[in-house]
DNA sequence: AGGCGTTATGTTTGCAGGAATACAACGCTA
DNA sequence: TAGCGTTGTATTCCTGCAAACATAACGCCT
């Protein structure tokens, strides 16, 4: 394969992996990190604000999420101490692991690959 | 993990897989398809038509792909016989070959992370 | 010589999807 | 009770990217 590619330019091997319901999807790498935020930082406008993200995007997203999943993976408060916040369920932290670990292994899958791809 | 989807939608795992450059995609399914077409049709214009993808596209795409090569995938000649047409060079041919295969591991995985999914 | 189907390339148009904006409701806190 | 920082939701504005359109060149074929 290598031999194929341009000598004078640095190719790489991507990919992305997701989860998708009959209509929307459901789980994928942005998801996923708007998840570990969410548990992070407590609120759903604080996680979009450090991904570069509007709030209304990540709450149709989180929405999205709690819609497909057989019980919430996110639980928001309004009003209240600090104005309110999210915190991911038990069901989410449990989401949160093991699509991380697939990811994992999809990457793993790519190094593996990107191997070859240099022979 | 299938204990977290709802149970009245049906969900699957899915994903896409491509080589990079710099600057552009240098491969991916689509254009994968694309030089299948190619070979089998001798025309970009058939090939993109059968795509349902328009001319200019097409070309777009095949453009990319011979200028990020060692040497042109996809050989072209205007006007002539039929008015022109294109062929996949030898290098074109192997690419698809290995490219193919690539596209191949990855359902594999694909459906052995699918499976993992289920329980 | 003229027609045809193709490659090759520039220009304009349309549109989907996200960003930006706006605003109500909520419930601690001071 | 007023303020604050959230969630929740509707509406308008942008803009990047693909589609659509247009046109030239090319070289067989009749």
């Amino acid at each position: 394969m290598k031999n194929l590619l341009h000598p004078d330019l640095a190719f790489r091997l991507n990919g992305r992996l997701w989860i998708e319901g009959p209509d929307d999807r459901f789980m994928g790498i942005g998801r996923l990190e708007l998840l570990e935020k969410i548990q992070r930082l407590g609120s759903i406008s604080k996680a979009a604000q450090e991904m570069g993200m509007s709030y209304k995007r990540a709450w149709e997203l989180v929405s999205s999420m709690n819609q497909q999943a057989r019980e919430p993976l996110v639980s928001t408060q309004t009003g209240g101490k600090r104005g309110g916040g999210a915190v991911v369920t038990a069901a989410g932290q449990q989401m949160l692991r093991e699509f991380a670990a697939l990811q994992a292994r999809f990457q793993a899958f790519l190094a593996e690959e990107t191997q070859r791809l240099a022979e």
